[in-house]
DNA sequence: AAGTGGTCTAGACCACTCT
DNA sequence: GAGTGGTCTAGACCACTTG
């Protein structure tokens, strides 16, 4: 790839892009060549390089170690997912430990709705309870592209954190999600499963996850018990 | 105030702060001065004086004009308070039209979890219905400290924008904010005024904002009917 | 010592806005 | 045309990390 010097477009923005989609199709692993290398390579003045490179960085795809050098980030989903606080991050602020057990995986058809959201028919499904010292609060159904699903299939996902599992085992990136919250009774099933009445209330959340590119790469539909959960988010004016 | 050339700390961050503390204070009401003039006032490159600017377009306290120059960022709450949809924007998006009902204000002391976190026993207390269309959605409660209450009280609350108030009319910035969503079953007085039977689910949130010194500046409660609403939220791991 | 990112300078030209 | 921010260059020195 090369910059475009006659192009409207800036150089920065040319060499950022370049770099994403490098960095996505996984040419670099790990560390991403040196300030001065691009520069070299692409024949830009140093500025122009940390200008590109620091709009990765604010993205998250890149980030930077004095000394040593500049990285794919492969930070954790839960830390960018930032804002809302996760199950596990919750429930041992609680101070209890949380744990999870598998119900059930495998091909199935997803719910109408959801069929048509992401235009896939064929789904996996993946069917989990989420513990807090062992009383169960929640119950995760994540539905899957079949070909995502089955990928995922080889693992253990009994106690796996799936999305590691997307990021670093299968190379899928999760970039974007919108997620619902909501409030609802739970089904017969859904409040023997976590041992409450029928008449409860339940939390209910949807969310949708997809990729840079704007492929769906999960569904998910989860019920908490609401005597027992709740959800943290934490809004600030800071973007940096 | 001054650059300290021999300080240790990087003088686009020493300008940072005190570009920062010039305009909380009021200094500059909509523009500032152009990043030639900075970069004479304060004997830098422009290049510093656009790495302090570019944080402070980043953190949100400012926002950039192409050929005019560089002006306060007045934007409204609801935009900061970013991945959470507002009240108004999702009615909207269900194609309902919104309005809102003061039901009542004053001195009030504020419940005693409210007190200790908070640190002021003396609060200002505002309890609002919102409506869709008319019907009653959402009953929100939001105590504020007495000086701050008093102020507000001066304006009409009955379908004013607390927040732009907050903002433009008293100088308050709100910077950081942490919301719990949970659920939960009304109260007698609660069911009646959202008009459903008891026995129903609402949604509930509280909230508590903080200045950029990290002082309290409102703690709100609300009761959503979780029949009609269901919060939104956009997750991202774009940063910029 | 060599290599990396972090900071900073001085100066140039371009694109946009207003008058 | 004058002033603004946007882009870009070439070069310097510093602070941190690693061999």
């Amino acid at each position: 790839m090369k910059l475009d010097f006659e192009s409207p477009v800036p150089l920065h923005e040319q060499l950022k892009n370049i770099l994403k989609k490098e960095i996505l199709n996984g040419e670099y692993k790990e560390k991403i060549p040196s300030e001065r290398e691009l520069m070299e390579w692409f024949a830009v003045s140093r500025s122009t390089v940390r200008q590109a490179i620091s709009a990765l960085v604010r993205e998250g795809v890149l980030e930077k170690k004095h000394g040593k050098g500049t990285f794919v980030s492969y930070r954790p989903v839960e830390e960018w997912l930032g804002n809302l606080s996760t199950f596990n991050e919750i429930i041992k602020k609680m101070g209890m430990k949380p744990s999870i057990k598998l119900l059930q995986q495998g091909k199935a058809s997803a719910p109408k709705e959801v069929t048509h959201a992401l235009g896939f028919s064929e789904s996996y499904v993946i069917e989990r309870l989420r513990y807090a010292d062992n009383i169960p609060i929640a119950l995760e159904k994540q539905y899957y592209p079949l070909e995502i699903g089955l990928e995922l299939a080889k693992f253990n996902l009994n106690n796996a954190a799936i999305y590691d599992l997307l990021e670093t085992s299968l190379g899928i990136n999760l970039w974007e999600a919108e997620q619902v919250i909501a409030s609802t009774k739970p089904s017969k099933e859904e409040a023997s499963l976590l041992g409450i009445p029928e008449s409860a209330c339940v939390l209910l959340t949807e969310r949708f996850i997809t990729d840079p590119e704007g492929n769906p790469v999960e569904y998910e539909r989860s019920i908490y018990r609401a005597d027992m959960y709740a959800f943290r988010i934490r809004l600030s004016r800071k973007r940096g």
